[in-house]
DNA sequence: TTGAAAGCGATACCAT
DNA sequence: ATGGTATCGCTTTCAA
C-alpha cells in the first residue's frame, strides 16, 4: 500500500539516508535534491509509518484511555476535551471501554500493555480493582486517573469533592425540611462511594436527624437501577419526602418511576441530582443538582499526563476540585410537616 | 521497561526461536521446555510488543473512529457499540473527534493514514468533504461511513432514512392542523440535509401547504444555535405555531428559547426533534420526535467492516435504515386556527 | 526439536 | 553532502 522511503531512495536514485535526511528537514543536504525529493515523495504520496517509527523510537505516541461506560453519556464532554488535548499534545487517544461499569479491565490493560502506550488516562468505574492500575505503573506506563480514586495508587488523581458533593446535596434538603431523605449512592467499595456517603451522613448528624438505613440504597449506573430501586422505595410504607441521587442520570430515572407512580416532582417528593450533566435544566422538571466541573478536571488531567510523558516531575498528588451546588426546580419543602 | 523474547532466550539459555515456538502454542517443541519457558515468561512478565508484531506482519489490528463532536453526546451508545464490537472482532479503537462539528478531518485523516491503521468507521460531519474521504479508500484502507452519506464514495455507507424522517415530522404537524411550520435544519452541503428539507418540502407539496423560505433555517449542531435562532423566529411578526427541529439536542436548545420567551410547549408551540435521543423522553416537555435506530445501525456497521477487515467481498452498498414517529407530549394542534 | 538469518520501515551513527 | 550499517522486537523461512 503506502509507499517506503526505500521505494522513495530507489525511484530517486539515492540511498534511504539521503531521503530521510530530505524528509526531516535537516540541513546538512543540497537544496536541489532536497526539492527534488520532497517533490518525489508527495508524488508518490509518501506517509512515514509511525509503527515502524515508534519501534525505533521507543515511543509510540499513544495514550490509552480506559473509560467506564458511562463517561461517554453522563459527561461527553470528558471524552471530547480528552482527546482534544491528547491530539494537540502530539499523542493519539486508544480508546477502551470497560465492558461492564464496574468490570475489572484487567483485559484491556494487557491490552494496552501490549500495545506499549506511552501513557494512560483512566476513568475507573466504582468498584475498579487497584491492582490492575497497579500493573501498569509497575511497567512503567505514565498514568493519571480522572473521576476515581484508587487507594494507594502511585499515580495522579484527579476528582470532585465527593464528600462536599454529599454534604451539599443533604445539606440543602434539610434546610428545606425534609427529614425522610433516601439516598441513591453507588458501592461503598469505591472512594467515590463512601466519601459521598460520609458527607451525607455527616450532614444528618450535625442536623440531629437519625439515619435510617432502609433508606440508604446501593444502585447501579443506569437509569432502570435507579427507576426501579425508587419505585421499590415508593411501593414500601416509608415512602421518602425526598430523593438524593448520585448521579444526574439516575435521578432521571429515579424520575422516570416518581411520575410513573402519579406522583409530581417537587409537590410530593423533592429530587437532587449530581453531576450538573449537560441538558438536567431541562429534564421534565429542572433538577437540583451539585455542579462537578468535568471539563476543567479533565482539562488539568490531561495537562498533568502530558507533563509527565514531557519529563517533568511527577506527583503523585491527588487533586480536588471544588463542586456547588445548583438549584433549580426538583426540590422545595416537604408538603406536610407532621409535628 | 517491557521484556522482550531475546531477554527470555537468554535466560533460559535457547534461541529465541525456540521461545517464540514455546510460546506461539505450535506443536514442534518438546514439552518439557515449553513448559520452561512459559514459566520464565510469566515470571519475567513477558508481554508482546503488538507494534512490532504489526510491523511484520503488515497488520496494526487498530481501527481508526473518526467522529464528528456531536456523536459523543448526542448518541453516546454509538461509540460505546463501536468501541466493544472492534474489540470483540479483535481490533483496537484509535479515537479522533473532529475539532469542528464541520471541519475537515484532514489532518485527522493523515495521522489515520501514518498510524497504518487497518480500517476506518467515519461519522462525517455535516460539510464533510468527500476527498478526504476517499483518499482513505485510494489507499486501500477499509471504510464504512455511519450516519452520513458522503457523495460519490466507494464504500459501504450506513444511514437513517432521512427523507422519511422530514417526512414524517412535517406529516405528523400538518396533520395536526399546523400551517405556519419553522424547520430548524442542516447545512444543504449534506447529503443528510439536502435529504431532510426533500422530506420536509414534499410533505409540504402534498398537503397545499406553500413554503415560506423565511421559516426554513439552518443552524449548527448545538443548543446555543438552536436557541438563538428559535429566539430570531419568536420574535419576528411571523412566528410559527409549530417547530421542526433537525436533533433532539437541538431541539432542547429550541425550548429553552421558548420557556424564556415565556411560552409553552405544546400550547403555544409545537417541537418535533429527531434522533430520539436517550433521555428526550424527560425532557421538560416529553420530546415527541423520530426514532433513529442508532445503536443497530451502530453494530451493522461494525460487522460490514469487520467482514471487509476479514477479507470477504465488500459492496460498496448504502444501507438505508428504517425510522420511526414517536409521538409523546410537545405535539398537540394550534391553538387558533384562523378561518 | 532447535537454531540461524532475512526482513518489516524507520532511525541514528559512523564512514566516506 | 551522501552512503552504509546496526538496531528496534517480532515473524517467517530455511538449515541443522
Amino acid at each position: 500500500m503506502g509507499c517506503t522511503v526505500n521505494d522513495i531512495a530507489r525511484a530517486a536514485g539515492v540511498s534511504r539516508s539521503t531521503v530521510l535526511r530530505a524528509l526531516s528537514g535537516k540541513v546538512d543536504i543540497s537544496i536541489e535534491t532536497r526539492k527534488r525529493i520532497e517533490a518525489l515523495a508527495a508524488e508518490m504520496r509518501y506517509r512515514p509509518n509511525y509503527i515502524a517509527r515508534s519501534l525505533t523510537q521507543g515511543k509510540t505516541n499513544l495514550v490509552g484511555v480506559l473509560v467506564k461506560p458511562s463517561i461517554c453519556y453522563a459527561s461527553h464532554s470528558v471524552i471530547e476535551a480528552v482527546e482534544r488535548g491528547l491530539r494537540e499534545g502530539g499523542y493519539s487517544t486508544l480508546l477502551f471501554i470497560s465492558g461492564k461499569e464496574n468490570g475489572t479491565d484487567k483485559s484491556a490493560v494487557e491490552q494496552l500493555l501490549k500495545s506499549r502506550v506511552d501513557g494512560v488516562i483512566a476513568v475507573p468505574g466504582s468498584m475498579a480493582p487497584p491492582a490492575t492500575y497497579q500493573e501498569l505503573v509497575e511497567a512503567g506506563i505514565k498514568l493519571v486517573t480522572l473521576d476515581g480514586l484508587i487507594d494507594d495508587l502511585a499515580a495522579p488523581q484527579i476528582v470532585g469533592d465527593n464528600y462536599k458533593a454529599g454534604r451539599l446535596g443533604a445539606e440543602h434538603l434539610i434546610g428545606l425540611g425534609h427529614r425522610k431523605i433516601a439516598y441513591l449512592g453507588i458501592s461503598h467499595i469505591s472512594n467515590v462511594g463512601r466519601e459521598r456517603a460520609r458527607g451525607v451522613r455527616d450532614a444528618f448528624w450535625e442536623a440531629g436527624i437519625p439515619v435510617d438505613e432502609r433508606l440508604f440504597r446501593e444502585i447501579e449506573f443506569n437509569d432502570a437501577s435507579a427507576e426501579r430501586c425508587t419505585a421499590e422505595l415508593l411501593a414500601s410504607g416509608e415512602r421518602p419526602t425526598a430523593l438524593l441521587v448520585w448521579h444526574d442520570v439516575a435521578a432521571r430515572g429515579a424520575m422516570r418511576a416518581i411520575f410513573g407512580a402519579g406522583l409530581s416532582v417537587p409537590e410530593d417528593i423533592s429530587v437532587v441530582g449530581n453531576g450538573d450533566v449537560l441538558g438536567s435544566d431541562m429534564f421534565r422538571v429542572p433538577l437540583t443538582t451539585v455542579h462537578f466541573p468535568a471539563r476543567e478536571m479533565a482539562d488539568f488531567c490531561v495537562q498533568t499526563l502530558l507533563d509527565m510523558l514531557s519529563g517533568k516531575a511527577a506527583r503523585p498528588e491527588t487533586t480536588v476540585f471544588n463542586v456547588e451546588l445548583v438549584v433549580r426546580s426538583s426540590t422545595a419543602p416537604p408538603r406536610v410537616i407532621k409535628n
